[in-house]
RNA sequence: GCCCCGUUCGUCUAUCGGUCAGGACACCGGCCUUUCACGCCGGCAAGGCGGGUUCGAUUCCCGCACGGGGUACCA
């Protein structure tokens, strides 16, 4: 019987969780849940300085936000320093690693006189003080990894790495090394900017007595401009993306597809269709760029299967409002995100907005006062006050004064919107009612211009 | 500098030696239409360069160029 899955996503607490480590997360994610393996979280939160309760909680809460959870853990990372210093001393007394004072220069001196690619080779200290360096042997160490096939390493490039500070706390690629062992990792996924470094995290599975994982390194993701993914790039944290409006769906429909393309092109996959479709074997190697155009369409499309209901409950609580429900209902085939509905139908809820260029086009010339005023006479008298009706009442007026629909419209858009662009017109004023209608078009005839 | 990875339409991708190089987003045009959208139809658009291997290379190999990552007593 094969060894259950066991992956884990290991991310480092500085901030805000980025778009590129959700989709670790995800990946991770994805293939725990298809093969009934488990995800470990752990945090890895040795950097003291930047390491946070606040930052831990602020990735934790976006994994939750996106619906991706895990089996266990958090584990933190410092917490696990008894055995990290454990697993030290034994290396130390093996032979396997040797404490050092000898410093960058040290190591820069050395390849002066070795040559660049050679990598540095210490020897202990006399009084055995110092950092820790691992011992690198010369051969070939092959990292086996299912997305970029096996990826060889020449011992002698590599330098014997520090793997502990002077007071004989763990180092990254040696705490890895030994909590993914530990916790019994068969799979570890992680971006690519990992890849370099695992020949120094399989001395360490080496010097444990054992095997490595898999290995997955997915490619990098960059901005639109092809630049490293940061701030500047618009949404790039997944709260951010939250605060723009997107669904969790949306986004990890998305993220999946950034670095990953099954055989037949679907574009739109459910979360549960990735679970069985998603491979690592056919995740691509080259880093993916982060369109926010597509995300913003693929929103649009998760945002249009929400029943009104959902749809109008998800809009409540992103914009804090209540009642909400009939604009909703006239709205939810013109927004693309969940910020996109206030601007777009706020108006009902808040009274017109101001667009000065809206009101000079369509309320300054007296043929479109008039049509106003043709259209606020057929509005008081519209019987009943619903869509139907509101619509062959303003088309007549249209026919009556002999001008294109459009030149009633219009007027009467802007005067209960304040801008040209709304949910339709119809709709709008039954949304509005009677009332509240004839008041926004008295208030624009009062005050023309 | 050294080590490692990558390179198909503007973008995300399919293709695992023979394809009209397919799909999606974006863009352009059309239909629908009261605005904005949605939807539908159509269009534009790609294998970095140079060598090999082969009857035949986007696909395999080498070189170059370009991009990225690593090279911390960070993760």
């Amino acid at each position: 019987m094969a060894p259950e899955t066991r992956v884990r996503f290991a991310p480092s607490p500085t901030g805000a969780l980025h778009i590129g480590g959700a989709r670790a997360a995800l990946y991770n994610w994805l293939v725990a849940r298809q093969s009934g393996g488990a995800l470990v979280l752990r945090i890895e939160d040795t950097d003291r300085e930047r390491s946070t309760p606040e930052n831990v909680e602020q990735i934790l809460d976006a994994l939750r936000w996106l619906e991706i959870d895990w089996d266990e853990g958090p584990i933190s990372q410092v917490e696990r320093s008894g055995r990290h210093r454990e697993v030290l001393d034994d290396l130390l007394a093996r032979g396997l690693a040797y404490r050092t004072t000898a410093t960058a220069e040290d190591v820069k001196a050395y390849k002066l006189e070795h040559g660049d690619a050679a990598g540095y080779r210490g020897e202990p200290s006399a009084d055995g003080e110092g950092a820790v360096r691992l011992r690198v042997p010369d051969g070939d160490l092959v990292v086996r990894d299912i997305v970029r096939g096996d990826t060889t390493f020449q011992g002698r490039h590599l330098d014997e790495p520090v793997i502990a500070r002077a007071d004989l706390t763990a180092l990254y690629n040696f705490a890895v090394a030994v909590d993914d062992h530990d916790a019994g990792i068969t799979h570890v996924i992680r971006g690519e900017d990992h890849l370099s470094n695992t020949p120094k995290q399989l001395l360490v599975y080496a010097a444990l007595g054992a095997e490595p994982p898999a290995f997955a390194h997915l490619p990098l993701l960059h901005g639109h401009d092809g630049k490293k993914l940061s701030k500047r790039h618009g949404a790039a944290s997944v709260q951010e993306l939250r605060a723009a409006g997107y669904l969790p769906a949306a986004i990890r429909n998305y993220i999946a597809l950034l670095g990953w393309g099954d055989l037949d092109s679907e574009t739109l996959i459910t979360t549960d269709e990735l679970v069985t479709r998603f491979d690592l074997a056919r995740v691509t190697r080259n880093p993916a760029r982060f369109d926010e155009q597509k995300l913003r369409w693929m929103n649009g499309r998760y945002l249009r299967e929400l029943s009104p209901e959902q749809l109008t409950d998800e809009l409540e609580r992103f914009t804090g409002r209540e009642g909400l429900a009939a604009g909703v209902a006239i709205s939810a085939e013109k927004i693309q995100t969940l910020a996109d509905f206030w601007p777009l139908a706020g108006f009902l809820y808040d009274g017109p907005v101001e667009d000065p260029k809206a009101r000079e086009k369509w309320l300054s010339s007296p043929e479109h006062l008039a049509a106003l005023a043709g259209a606020r006479a057929a509005l008081e008298a519209v019987e009943p006050f619903d869509v139907a009706h509101i619509d062959t009442a303003l088309r007549a007026v249209a026919a009556a004064r002999e001008v294109k629909p459009k030149d009633v419209f219009q007027p009467v858009r802007v005067a209960i919107a304040g801008t040209a662009a709304s949910p339709g017109l119809f709709e709008s004023l039954d949304v509005l009612g009677r009332e509240s209608s004839l008041a926004r078009l008295d208030a624009v005839l009062s005050n023309p211009g």
